[in-house]
DNA sequence: CACCAGGCAAGTA
DNA sequence: TACTTGCATGGT
């Protein structure tokens, strides 16, 4: 069995019992890039609180977030945890976005991928997985998201080793899948969707996981 | 009550 | 280079 054959088999299987998961949950590509920074480490619905926190503060655009004193975005996002960190972090890209882009988001994001990706990843508490996500769900553009449900899945299985790194893994995904932005967009939200299926660390062969002797 | 969540960077040896 | 630690809230 190859491994483009065992990625596919994983794909089918997991579309199967959960359907589609059209991710990203947010509504515009700017709620997604700030969701990416906030979800860091983070439970989703503590992202949720924070983001709601910023629209109902009418603040939830380019301008108004880059015009914000700091103290106060810190106050905004505090749901999410880490919020002095984050807060610093959003200002970082921003900054970033302003300086290299002109402060326009369609701009930035229409740049080859390469290009978005190494201003994503040069900018300070903008990382691998980050700095992917907003590439792939933000952007749209075909990069494969890795995180650590992508880790315990694979490596539970067989596809991946301990000593893998970030792009190691990612790798195995891209170098055997077509490189297409929706496939990976589902792709990456299915394999979430079962790493918090509570099918976690210890039990492989829970009762009904769709990934029974795979 | 302890543990965890869709990371990342800085510090230590 | 390879570990370790700080950052922080809210849900289970």
């Amino acid at each position: 069995m190859s491994t483009a054959q065992r990625l596919q088999e994983l794909y089918d299987r997991l579309l199967a019992a959960y359907g589609p998961q059209h991710w990203w949950p947010g509504e515009t590509p700017l709620e997604i890039m700030v969701g990416a920074v906030l979800t860091q480490n983070t439970n989703w619905g503590n992202v949720v609180k924070a983001i709601n926190n910023l629209k109902q503060a009418g603040l939830l655009s380019l301008e108004a977030l880059a015009e914000l004193p700091r103290e106060r975005l810190a106050q905004l996002i505090r749901p999410s945890g880490y919020y002095n960190l984050k807060a610093g972090r959003l200002a970082n890209l921003l900054a970033m976005i302003k300086q290299r882009y002109g402060g326009d988001l369609d701009y930035f994001f229409s740049r080859p991928l390469s290009e978005l990706r190494q201003s994503l990843l040069a900018t300070k508490g903008i990382g691998p997985e980050t700095a992917d996500s907003i590439a792939l769900y933000a952007a749209g553009q075909p990069i494969f998201v890795v995180d650590a449900y992508t880790f315990r899945i694979l490596g539970r299985h067989g596809l991946a080793d301990e000593d893998m790194g970030y792009f190691e893994l990612q790798e195995v995904f891209m170098d055997h899948l077509p490189p297409e932005a929706p496939l990976f967009n589902e792709f990456h939200g299915l394999l979430v969707q079962l790493g918090k299926q509570r099918c976690k660390r210890s039990n492989p062969l829970c009762p009904g996981c769709p990934l029974e002797g795979w």
